[in-house]
DNA sequence: GGCGTTCCTTGATTCAGATCAACGAATAGA
DNA sequence: TCTATTCGTTGATCTGAATCAAGGAACGCC
């Protein structure tokens, strides 16, 4: 890689704040590379050899039992991490979404250069810290929220998420995103079936809270409604 | 606090590995107390005030909708650490399961602290990528086992983790252990009713898999067999 | 533009686990 | 020791979401 301080996701990844010499020693040891919608980056069970930056894209982090019922585990977006550092193994896969883009490191490389910079440990840490806590709450949503419940708290992250990725000028909930996931995709972030999502999909459309323009957009028509159907603690 | 060096979970908290004078700087700033079962120590949407190592005891961490309904998002044991480091607000309570003795630092105190010191950090870091990986283990479980597969997890999990809580010589797994949770709480952390936990320990039982000598103890019987109950990734 | 494929929706039916209900066993308190 | 209360078990019934089934809409490929 050439030149960090071009990156789009300068601002955003962890590789934010380091100074420029870092900056430059950990920019020769990332190679950029695109990946195509559908391609695994990284599978459940292999060793752990690579950890990566997302610069551009969405993937998904999912975790499978052996007759084949999957979880998805976690969405990733532009500046985000991913990977597992200081681990042998990768307990999840990880999936593009989207055509994507990433910053890919070596595992190994990329451990010991954290190791010898304290600032990136931190940043890597704060960011550990926060996914851990968008786990609780998942896990709160996957242990006791209803169906209805599950896919307005959907829509409301997705809608966050989108919007944070955006230029920071505008950097509100979107009323208007194309979802990066299918259907059954959504099923798997949620717990529930394919039919399942579908139905409350089109329930929350007859009730004018949202709209689908096509089978991928949203766009929310009564976010105060949402909130109240997300059970929000 | 005086002497960290005579400390019991010396060896397994994450302030083990600090030269003996960060290890004195940092007991100067913790303090021991004792709690009682049943008292909460950190409170869902409250300040995070407070940051602890625990010594001895058993306590759960958990989330709730505003209609009462909780979750339990995790089990933290000696030599565990428990709180929200570099947050404003706690996102979850943590509260006593059995009584138990805490070593309590100000958070904003322990923040800075950590900040200096990077192997804590560092330290802090591994401990909470590891609790990622068991919290995104238990979303699988909550968004795709059924209920017997549920209580195998669980019954497996305690064995082991109350294993390593152990003294480090006899470090495996425990064929019969104490129930630091009762039913309902057990339902709280696989997102089950009381009634199906308890359904689900009788079936166990009936089938010769394990044994309940009273409420609070299980014994396993055949392992291999729970474990292919538990449909092990 | 036609055709096959994949994705989504909707309907009918089933079922695992929740809920409702009652009772029994352990524990604590007087 | 007796009694109140909490905790756990078991049974009967209900229900939300899964499963089974069919058709329809969008998309990619020739």
């Amino acid at each position: 890689m050439k030149d960090c301080t071009q990156c789009v996701v300068r601002n955003r990844a962890i590789c934010a704040g380091l100074e420029p010499d870092e900056l430059d020693t950990l920019g020769q040891l990332g190679r950029r590379q695109r990946v195509k919608k559908g391609q695994t980056v990284v599978w459940e069970g292999d060793d752990s050899v690579v950890v990566a930056n997302v610069i551009e894209g969405v993937l998904k982090v999912s975790m499978s039992i052996s007759d084949g019922r999957e979880q998805i585990v976690g969405v990733v977006f532009a500046s985000d991490f991913i990977g597992r550092p200081f681990g042998q193994q990768s307990p999840y896969s990880v999936t593009a979404l989207t055509d994507a883009e990433l910053c890919i490191f070596s595992r190994s490389t990329f451990d010991s250069f954290a190791r010898q910079h304290p600032a990136l440990e931190h940043k890597l840490l704060r960011r550990t810290l926060n996914e851990l806590d968008r786990a609780h709450e998942w896990m709160l949503l996957l242990g006791k929220k209803t169906a209805t419940e599950r896919i307005a708290t959907l829509l409301l992250e997705m809608s966050a998420r989108l919007g944070e990725t955006g230029c920071s000028a505008e950097n509100g909930a979107l009323d208007a995103f194309e979802l990066p996931l299918d259907r059954q995709q959504m099923g798997d972030v949620l717990g529930l079936t394919i039919e399942t999502v579908s139905r409350q999909l089109s329930l929350l459309k007859a009730d004018g809270v949202i709209n689908l323009p096509d089978r991928r957009t949203v766009a929310i028509q009564n976010r105060a409604r949402l909130q109240d159907l997300s059970a929000a603690a």
